[in-house]
Order: C-alpha cells, then sequence, then structure tokens
DNA sequence: TATAATATAACCGAATTAGTTATAATTAGC
DNA sequence: GCTAATTATAACTAATTCGGTTATATTATA
C-alpha cells in the first residue's frame, strides 16, 4: 500500500508548489495548513531535501521552497523516494518468476494491473495537483 | 499490497481448474505441486470454500473439487475474498474525503490509479490463468 | 477401529507503519 | 554575543499486519 508518509509528501510538495516561486514557507505553516504533525512535516520533508526537490533555510525567517519544477515531479517519483519501490505483490520485488522458471502467467497479470496503476501515477504531477487544490479549500 | 495469501488463493484454484471438471484433489497434491505449504493450503481452501467456490470431501479419497465457473471467477474476486477490500491509500478506505471537504483531487488520482488496477484484476480470470498455466511448467 | 483426509480456530515471531522524541546546526534580530 | 526560530537528522516506540505454524475436531473409507 502507498503509505500515509508518501501522500503527505504529495500534499507538502503541492503546498509548496501553491505558493509564488521561491518563496520561504515554514514546516509549521504546512502542518497547520495540511492538518500533518509537524513532526512529520520536518521528517519528510528530509527526504523530499534529499531528492532535490527541496531546499531549505535555517534560523528566524527561514523556511522551505521548492527547487525544482512541479511540473516535472511525478506522483509516482515521490512515493518512490518515501516507500521505496512500488510493488502491488511480492512478487514483483524480485526481477524474475519464482522458482526457476522462465515464465509465469500470474506474474504477467500483476505487471500489466500495476503498470496500469503507475501509468496513472506517472502523468499526474504535483503542478496539476497544487492548480487542482486551490478549489480544494 | 496484495498478500501472499491472496496470490496462493488464486494459485490454489488455477491449480483446481487445471483439472477435469469435479475431479478431487487433495490439499497436500496442491501443496506439493505449487511449493506452498500444506498447513495454508488448508487455511486458504476454508475461505474459498466459504466464498462458495470450493467445496471438500473428507476422509480418504477425499480432497477439494470448484464447484464454480473458473471463468466467473476473478483475480479481483479472489483477493478481496482473502485479502478484504482493495485499497492503495488508506485515504480510499473511507467512503469520503478526509477532513470536512466535499472534494479532494489527490484523492481523485488514488481513485483513477486504483481503478485502472482493478479494471485488469477484473478481467482476469481463475480460467484465463488455469489455462495460461499449463504452458508455465 | 485405524487411517486419511477436510475444517476451523488460535497462536506466534518478524516486519512494517505511523508517529514521537531527542538533539544538533544554522541564522536573524536584539 | 545571546536568544529564539527554524531546518536537519537520527533514533526510538506502540500498534498493526503478514506469513506461517500448531492444535484440535470432524468425517469417511477400508
Amino acid at each position: 500500500m502507498i503509505t500515509k508518509k508518501a501522500e503527505y509528501a504529495v500534499i507538502i510538495l503541492a503546498e509548496l508548489a501553491s505558493h509564488p516561486e521561491g518563496a520561504l514557507v515554514t514546516s509549521k505553516e504546512i502542518a497547520e495548513k495540511r492538518k500533518i504533525s509537524v513532526n512529520l512535516v520536518v521528517q519528510l520533508l528530509s527526504l523530499l531535501k534529499e531528492a532535490g526537490w527541496t531546499s531549505g533555510t535555517r534560523g528566524p525567517a527561514g523556511g522551505i521552497k521548492l527547487t525544482a519544477d512541479p511540473s516535472k515531479i511525478t506522483l509516482k517519483d515521490v512515493i518512490e523516494k518515501v516507500d521505496g519501490p512500488i510493488g502491488i505483490t511480492r512478487c514483483l520485488f524480485s526481477d524474475r518468476p519464482c522458482g526457476d522458471r522462465s515464465h509465469c502467467s500470474l506474474r504477467g497479470i500483476w505487471s500489466k494491473a500495476q503498470q496500469s496503476m503507475l501509468d496513472v501515477l506517472e502523468e499526474a504531477t504535483i503542478k496539476e495537483l497544487a492548480d487542482a487544490a486551490l478549489s480544494d479549500f
């Protein structure tokens, strides 16, 4: 399952993307507005920074800003960064069919189902979400 | 994630469907052929029976047989029976957006991604799998 | 009556998840 | 320089889930 942390990370990025480019937003502001524990926001920002999507300035008047183009960050990217590789079944975490078989029909179905899901998550970007979110609140 | 138990259940049904209609197959045979612990096979058969897909005859010369049309059992059915309701995010287990909002764009994306996956799993049947599996071994 | 088989429930250790706590580093303003 | 605000990072924890086992009862054959 896609974890809540991954979902929060998406929300945090969308929140950042909804501010003017380069604007600094504090963890606390994000946490309060999106109703996420400040601790979690801070923890997740660490990952987002590592991925090269955000950068922070410390001290009073500090905050976080986006450093990547939100139209280039897909939901799949964010999920993989936070949760690690995506797999709807344990089978798909291996790079070959189990046992010593060369082919497995079931694996083919899992793979197709997962790819179908990933297609949607690869098409959806943080920017789209940030734009749409304006009408959500 | 789709659990191994759900995956095993699918395999067990496919194995049963690969035998002549009405033929009795023992848990032990299934377990050995598909490399699943006998205990697990037995445990899962209990669920499959509950779903109305199989029935067993006890005693020596007993076994399990399919009682449902394998072309009517979809992978989604099996997964839901074993794992319970499917949800790729926690959000989708609730029947409304979180908070007191009437709309949530992110939820819409999760929903679309999940449905896309379910479309594949709803289209795939035990019969198809059983037929294809002949070439897998 | 012994044995082979299904049926059902309870249990268990390990991993994962969601979230917290603790602590360090940096910077602005007084 | 000191204090407070803020990011940065790591370690920890309680609760849940997962994969699998164990135990016991029931049924049917020979």
